[in-house]
RNA sequence: GGACGCGUAGCUCAGCGGGAGAGCACCUCGUUGACAUCGAGGGGGUCACAGGUUCGAUCCCUGUCGCGUCCA
């Protein structure tokens, strides 16, 4: 027999390991079957589970499994990303923290390679982070984006790109993090706001004639101001323009000129210029030719072009100093508070600096374009499609996106440099030379260019990277497109984006994949992201030692609605354990009451109507969590599990099936025992992609019972359900109904009047229609039973002091009247009278509406008159029995 | 500043043109066993506010207020 409860403990490595070593998760091999394929969102390699990603692979296992069922070549393709910042940083700060040497004293090569040890000592431990969450990855298929196959891709699309013109090499501003010392490009740039002052300094006109005001926000950058910039209207200034400033500390004279950038509204209507670090400032360098004068080494110290006072100064006591200095020189006119945005590196938390600097582009304008048209035309759909809007957002206005990165970690650019800094782009550093020996006509020294690619660089190429491309794989030639892509809307533009606009490109013009489904957030109970500096962090491997994987799986997928964030409990994690346990107690019941799959058992020739109720409802949940699944409605099909097995299997079959399986009748139990058998196998399967462990432990422990199933292996393999809607029996489903509402209502009114649990009384049945009739008779022991009464009788009028109550316009009453307090059941009449006063008045209401009957559909209007009328008769009965009440006492 | 989303029971959320729902929390009761990780019953909501469209609005439209996120 089985245990009292599910053990996960004891379960989930064991199942999971006999899964693995099924080969159950590699996609079947019939070529017949239809191909269904998720590329994992690639973890970072050296990362930890957190609980966005138990979510996101929750989500994609769930597909896969629902997928793998309905007997599809189903293959989720797992994989890691090198995360090029992200692991560099690590392991910096594991170097300094053992007081090691630093990256740079290391040197190249020697850094690189302890970085590859520490993924080999900690990259493990995320894939197992996700086998104990049961994810039913083709762990054969892992890759890594830094891998052989995935490097040899990522050469190839630059070098095609390259060579297409679509990557590029130019001098402009970027973004700088003086914390790494590297470009990052624009999304990882993070605007936070702070607060900061702004400066109003006046800069002397050379000939004396009198001062400019200038205001800003980083007074450590006049030292490379070229130009002081007024508006070409701005009437104060006009005077002024083609004159020139002598700039203080620095002494260099440099001009006023006219530009539509200074806003002639704001202080002084005058701007300083200095376009070598600031995007605006750029942009009017440009069109005035100024000078470009670079103040920062790579560490934002000030470098050799300012005065020798202020030469290895950090940015920011550069910043005091040149205050200091104004005031000293009486030039500092006015300091104003102010609060603004400053951009911050996403990673290292420093004020990134606009820097001008050699780098690689992608021309990602010309990429977007097809990217754009595949989601427009329908090629590739978000779900849920309001995402779509953010894409088209930022797709179409898309800037040239910086791909170099200088960094240590991650694939180096295949670009090598000629003593005359020629460039030759290639695969191979070989192919490189020869390119360079073609132009020189001879061998000359090449350099490699040091820098690597941005992460997403090659994230970029997962799909179609991971199946095999470049070489022309079965595996590529099968699963791609790929099916969905599960993921979260914060890397929609680092991420999907990116993966569209190189999959359409690389691979002629097919989309990456077909469906995007872009799942919630997950916050903590108060709705705050979770992060570790804010110490709410759930560690979803605690959850899962806690209540079990499939508690967690079943909590996350329920909910995953799309609209939110989700909020996480442990109170709501601990609920879905117990929803597990109901299950499996259910699965006992029948088990300890022989319910065994009988031979030859058809579920649509099934003759008791509560076997044909609940073959019904089955059906009814099966088709509903079928459709919910394929249009990913996580959230619809967890909640349409829980209903089924809970508020109709558990509640209601079981207790219904009670007498029938202590009965005497040995057919009708042979029938129950058959069909509970038949529902639970049918359960199990439903459940099994959102509860794998619990179900496939069932499945495995019930497997004796009975005849043998069709299906042998596990349950990850078995069939999917496909229940036709003929299985349905209006009549069963009446017939049930009536006996349920009975004894609802029944229980209601026990309950409500106090009328001891231990008390037996009669079930009076007072009028019915004759088919109503035949239903109680036929199950009279059952309701007996279960409203707890001692018989069921037919009479005509109900006795004084009985408790009347109706049910789908037939009445009932409870002779109880020793039990009850008289004012109670006042109480309970005049208040449902009241109820059934006001819908009554409200129906009439609409019917007395003559443009209502008129305009309302048929069907609104005849189900109001129904309505009204079952209201009405069911008053007039309550009324009476207040009236009999009110007389009796 | 621009865009999007959200305001429904104490809490978390579902519903999204025709009878206000679920889970948790709360209150009452609990019978000789599938399950106390349980069962039965109950209380609790002018569906943010103001207009409009409609026979009819929690649902559609407009505006206001509040909250959140992304982009500048």
């Amino acid at each position: 027999m089985l245990e009292k409860t599910f053990d996960p403990k004891s379960a989930e490595p064991r199942l999971y390991a006999a899964w693995e070593a099924s080969g159950g998760f590699s996609p079947i091999d019939d070529p017949a079957a239809e191909p269904f394929s998720i590329v994992i969102p690639p973890p970072n390699v050296t990362g930890q589970l957190h609980i966005g990603h138990a979510l996101n692979n929750t989500l994609q296992d769930v597909l896969i499994r629902f997928e793998r069922m309905r007997g599809k070549a189903a293959l989720w393709l797992p994989g890691t990303d090198h995360a090029g910042i992200a692991t560099q940083m690590v392991v910096e700060r594991q170097l300094a923290e053992a007081g090691n040497q630093s990256r740079r004293d290391m040197g190249r090569d020697d850094f690189v390679a302890k970085v590859w040890e520490w993924k080999a000592k900690s990259g493990g431990a995320i894939v197992n982070q996700l086998k104990r969450m049961g994810a039913s990855c083709d762990w054969s298929r892992e890759r890594f984006t830094l891998d052989e196959g995935l490097s040899a891709a990522v050469r190839k699309v630059f070098v095609n790109l390259y060579q297409q013109k679509l990557i590029y090499r130019d001098k402009r501003l970027v973004n700088w993090d003086p914390h790494f010392q590297t470009a990052i490009s624009d999304l990882e740039v993070e605007a936070r706001e702070v607060d900061g002052h702004y400066w109003h300094f006046a800069y002397p006109l050379e000939d004396g004639s009198g001062e400019i005001v200038v205001a800003t926000t980083r007074p450590e950058t006049m030292l490379g101001d070229t130009a002081v910039a007024v508006h070409p209207s701005d009437q104060r200034d006009k005077a002024m323009v083609g004159k020139a400033v002598r700039l203080p500390i620095v002494g260099r004279p440099i001009p006023i000129i006219a530009d539509e950038y200074p806003d002639p509204e704001k202080g002084s209507g005058a701007v300083k210029i200095t376009p070598a670090h600031d995007f605006n400032d750029f942009q009017v360098g440009k069109r005035h030719s100024l000078p470009m004068i670079n103040i920062f080494d790579d560490f934002a110290k000030l470098n050799d072009n300012v005065p020798v006072a202020y030469r290895g100064l950090d940015r920011f006591a550069a910043r005091k100093k040149v205050v200091e200095e104004f005031e000293a020189l009486g030039l500092l006119r006015e300091i104003e508070k102010t609060r603004h945005t400053v951009p911050h590196g996403d990673r290292s938390g420093v004020v990134v600096e606009p820097y001008l600097t050699d780098q690689w582009y992608v021309n990602a304008e010309v990429l977007a374009k097809p990217a754009i048209k595949a989601i427009e035309d329908g090629s590739t759909v978000f779900v849920p499609k309001a995402w779509e809007k953010t894409y088209f957002e930022w797709m179409r206005n898309i800037q040239p996106w910086c791909i170099s990165r200088q960094l240590w970690w991650g694939h180096r650019i295949p670009a090598w440099f000629g003593p005359d800094g020629k460039i030759f782009v290639a695969e191979t550093e070989a192919e490189a030379k020869n390119q360079a020996r073609e132009l020189y006509g001879r061998d000359e020294p090449l350099r490699q260019d040091e820098d690597v690619l941005d992460t997403w660089f090659s994230s970029a190429l997962w799909p179609f990277s991971t199946l095999g491309w470049p070489e022309n794989t079965e595996d590529l030639r099968r699963f791609y497109p790929t099916h969905t892509l599960v993921t979260g809307f914060d890397i929609i533009f680092f991420w999907v984006a990116r993966m569209m606009m190189q999959g359409i490109h690389f691979m002629d013009g097919q989309v990456p994949f077909k469906r995007i489904f872009i799942n919630a957030l997950v916050r903590d109970a108060e709705g705050k992201k979770m992060s570790k500096s804010k110490g709410n962090v759930m560690d979803p491997l605690e959850l899962v030692d806690d209540y079990g994987a499939d508690a967690l799986r079943f909590t996350l997928t329920a909910m995953s609605g799309q609209a939110r964030d989700i909020k996480l409990s442990r109170q709501r994690i601990e609920g879905y354990r117990n929803f597990g346990t109901k299950l499996w107690n259910a699965t006992r019941f029948c088990q300890v009451n022989g319910c065994e799959r009988a031979a030859g058992f058809n579920p649509a020739t099934v003759k008791n109507p509560l076997n044909r109720w609940i073959v019904g409802e089955t059906t009814r949940a099966a088709r509903a969590i079928t459709t919910a699944l394929d249009g990913c409605g996580f959230d619809e099909a967890a909640g349409g599990l829980y209903r089924f097995i809970w508020n109709q299997f558990c509640d209601w079959y079981v207790e219904l099936a009670k007498p029938l399986l202590n009965g005497s009748d040995p057919a009708a139990k042979a029938e129950t025992q058959a069909t509970a058998a038949w529902v639970l196998d049918v359960m199990c399967k439903l459940l099994h992609p959102v509860m794998p462990f619990l179900t496939e432990e069932l499945w495995g422990q019930t497997a004796d019972l009975g005849v043998p199933r069709d299906h042998k292996g596990f349950l990850m393999m078995a069939p999917w359900p496909d229940l036709p809607p003929s299985l349905i029996d209006p009549a069963a489903d009446a017939e049930i109904g009536l006996i349920v509402e009975t004894i609802s209502e029944g229980r209601s009114v026990r309950q409500e009047l106090n009328v001891p649990a231990s008390a037996k009384p009669a079930l009076l049945v007072v009028e019915t229609t004759p088919a109503q009739r035949a239903i109680i008779e036929a199950s009279a022991p059952l309701i007996a039973q279960l409203l707890r009464v001692s018989e069921i009788t037919f009479t005509d009028t109900a006795p004084d002091g009985s408790i009347p109550f109706v049910v789908e316009g037939a009445t009932f009453a409870l002779p109880v009247a020793e039990f009850i307090d008289l004012t109670a059941e006042r109480a309970r009449l005049t208040r449902d009278v009241g109820g059934l006063t006001g819908e009554i008045a409200k129906l009439s209401g609409k019917l007395g509406n003559a443009d209502f009957v008129a305009r309302a559909p048929e069907e609104v209007v005849e189900e109001n008159r129904e309505r009204l009328a079952e209201a009405e008769g069911a008053k007039a009965k309550l009324e009476s029995a207040l009236k009999r009440l009110e007389a009796a006492g």
